[in-house]
DNA sequence: ATGGCGATTATGTATATACATATTGAAACG
DNA sequence: CGTTTCAATATGTATATACATAATCGCCAT
């Protein structure tokens, strides 16, 4: 949690914002450096003429938010400056489309399901070879090619898949409802579209692409991996960053 | 802040905590869907026989984490889910080199003070007009140029930038050992190389390239806005995600 | 009906208080 | 001299209480 995003959730008026703020002024102003022990809450309990519990609602939330960190017996200490971590929001693609005002529309150009290759185990990160099925897939924004997604899916994590048709819905929509997934990787990177991702989003040969791979894990298994491919000009992905420990 | 933040953070072993965990077992596990009214404070006050004091600190924390909306009056509500938020590492460009196993090179292009164009402003997000420094630099993987910044510093914020030179340091660890930061927003897009990109790293203009674009903030106050320009092949983002609301 | 008004209700913030827990520093002891 | 013990201290959690605030419901007068 940001600092701000605790000034966006609390009210800025309070006193327990009011003195967390304060402290993170001095802290990211740099009069407080690293290392340096912050008041004792009953001395600031003393300053902010409040209770004790006003003062600690504030430091605990500086404590969650890795500005500080508490010792008992000790006190409290401003943190060293962290690694840079981010929170990067990836919205589902219909909600981006629709965001932008246009019609969403979805359309699968290939299904397949077969025994996993070896390049699809490396994928996959597959150890032994199993069932996949493998989804081609085009997202539409208005009558524009939006997003192009390849994706293949491990049928013996997720084994209803091979059920389902994906006519209708695409193939991220329908996991997300299915299957909780614990953690995910993904790669970010500019590539020159190819001739058949140039053909499936309507835009020349060697134009910039934005290409978005994912891998998800549920519970250790790899359960499916995704390379969405999108036009330069459509899209940009939006990070919020904040400090964390790293 | 995500669900396990908290837990991270906070011992699990209170009551709050565990009344927290509860809760968020039972919306991610969709027992309770969105826009289910979860429990009353004063229901859960009986049903975990503890004070409203308590169970308010674990409602108003996941209000916070973004799993619930809290309405007086109303009650508290399952959120739908919002988006998926993941953690990303971004390394200091010099590092990442050197992980590759190349030697790093930094190299001022140029450097300028002046007082803020309407375009220094946009870019900074900044009200009123004031000096900024302007740079633009290059980043070498062994021979070859890895990443091209065009940066710009708030010298209302970062004062002492004014007086370095950036001629053996870049702007980026220059900044991060002296201004913490609170926040950060980044754009990640795909665009195709202009002829002064081209040159820059030494590859043919309309070449894909990964831009990232970055401002920082700290206090509330605009510090710096960087554009880093990769060439496609010697770039690719990693991030590493979990599950969280937002 | 309908528009305003007060009562009701749930959350938001703050208080004083209490006891638990971890850690430190110093005194007591072998 | 080293170790154990104990008291002091700052934070961690929880309580009961109080009043503020926002939203909603129903009543009443128009």
């Amino acid at each position: 949690m940001s600092i701000s995003e605790i000034a966006a959730v609390e009210g800025v008026g309070s006193l327990h914002q009011r003195i967390l703020s304060d402290i993170s002024e001095k802290i990211m102003s740099g009069a407080w450096a690293p290392g340096f022990r912050i008041p004792f809450e009953h001395e600031l309990t003393a300053e902010y003429n409040c209770s004790r519990m006003t003062v600690n609602k504030a430091l605990s939330q500086l404590a969650k938010a890795g500005l500080i960190e508490r010792r008992r017996r000790s006190g409290s200490f401003v943190r060293q400056p962290q690694s840079q971590a981010a929170v990067l929001e990836i919205h589902d693609i219909r909600i981006e489309v629709e965001a932008l005002g246009l019609a969403y529309r979805y359309e699968l150009i290939a299904r397949q399901k077969r025994r996993s290759s070896a390049e699809d185990r490396a994928l996959l990160e597959l150890g032994a070879a199993g069932q996949v099925l493998a989804l081609e897939c085009r997202h539409f924004a208005g009558k524009r090619p939006f997003a192009h997604e390849q994706r293949l899916i491990n049928l013996a994590a997720v084994a209803e898949a091979a059920e389902e048709e994906f006519l209708d819905i695409a193939p991220g929509p329908w996991l997300i409802g299915r299957v909780p997934w614990s953690e995910a990787e993904h790669r970010i990177r500019a590539v020159a579209a190819d001739r058949h991702i140039a053909e499936a989003l309507d835009i020349a040969t060697g134009a910039p692409c934005l290409v978005v791979e994912r891998r998800t894990w549920s519970a250790e298994h790899p359960v499916t991996q995704v390379r969405f491919t999108y036009a330069a000009e459509s899209h940009t992905l939006v990070a919020r960053f904040r400090p964390s420990q790293g």
